[in-house]
DNA sequence: GTATGTGCAAAACCTTTGCAGGTTA
DNA sequence: TAACCTGCAAAGGTTTTGCACATAC
C-alpha cells in the first residue's frame, strides 16, 4: 500500500509532510529520533519544522501507523510499526537492532489485559563482540 | 543486607542521602520518578535536593542497585532492582505493577549477547476491567 | 588529605502548544 | 467552506551541570 492510502486510511489528511515522513520512517529502519527525521527531511523538504515532525509522528502513533519507544537516553525512538518484535539496543556502540522472536509473551494469571508490549533488550552487539575478541 | 552495606558493596560512598533514596525505593515499590522521592524525602531530610536525587538514582543505575524505565510520559520510573521482572502498565489509570514471570526472554540466533532486558506490558488492568464490567 | 558527594541555580534538552496563516477534502 | 494541518516562536517539563562547600574514607 502506497504512503498515502495508509495514511488516509486512517482518517488523516495527506499532506506533503505526512508522506515525507512515512516515507522516511519505512525506509530508514534505524529507529530515528524525531530530531533525526527533522534534520534528514529539511534538506528536500525546505519549510519543513520540527513542530510538525513532533506532531505528525505523534499522530501516526496514535493512530497505530508507528511505534514509539525510549531507547538509551531521554529522547524517543520511531519505528515503522511491524507487528510483534522487539529491540535490542548495544550497551557500547547504541545502535539499536530489531528482534524477530517468534517467542510469545504472556500474562500468566494477573487478572490484567494484555493489549501490546515493549521488550527492550540490552546487550553487546554482534560487531562489538567480535571487535573486543580482536583487541585481546 | 542493610543499606550501608549494599552501597557500600558497590564501591559508593555512604551518605545520608543516599540511605533515604535506597530506602524509599525499597519500602515503596509503586516506581517513583525521581520527582516524587524528592517531594516525599524532603519533609525530612531538610536540604535535600532534586539535583542529588538525580544523581543519585543514576548512580545507583550504573551500578545496577536499581533499575530505571520509562513508563508512561516522558517521565523516568525507578524501581529497586529485583532481577527478572517486568512491568504492567494501565492505559486507563496509568497504575504501573510489578510482573513476575518465569518465561525466560530468549535471544535467539542473532550473534549479540544478553544482558538484561525490560519488558512493558500495557493494557488494561484487573481492577480497571471490574470497573468496567460494573458500568455496563 | 584526597577523592567524592551535595546543593543551588542556571543551563540544556526534549517535547508540546497557541495562534495566524495555509491546505485538504 | 469547514475542518484540519503547518510553522514559528514561546512555553513547559524533565534532567544535567558547574562550582563552591561539605563529607566520607
Amino acid at each position: 500500500m502506497n504512503y498515502e492510502n495508509q495514511i488516509k486510511n486512517k482518517g488523516l489528511k495527506i499532506t506533503p509532510q505526512r508522506i515525507a515522513v512515512l516515507k522516511y520512517l519505512d525506509e530508514h529502519r534505524t529507529h530515528p529520533t524525531a530530531e533525526n527525521i527533522y534534520e534528514d527531511l529539511k534538506i528536500n523538504n525546505a519549510g519543513l519544522s520540527l513542530a510538525t515532525v513532533y506532531n505528525t509522528l505523534n499522530k501516526f502513533w496514535e493512530v497505530g501507523l508507528i511505534k514509539g519507544f525510549s531507547g538509551n537516553k531521554n529522547k524517543k525512538n520511531f519505528d515503522k510499526n511491524t507487528e510483534h518484535h522487539s529491540h535490542f539496543i548495544c550497551k557500547n556502540c547504541s545502535r539499536i537492532y530489531d528482534i524477530f522472536n517468534d517467542q510469545k509473551i504472556e500474562l500468566s494469571q494477573t487478572g490484567h489485559e494484555m493489549e501490546s508490549y515493549d521488550l527492550i533488550i540490552y546487550g553487546k552487539c554482534k560487531d562489538c563482540l567480535i571487535q573486543t575478541k580482536k583487541e585481546k
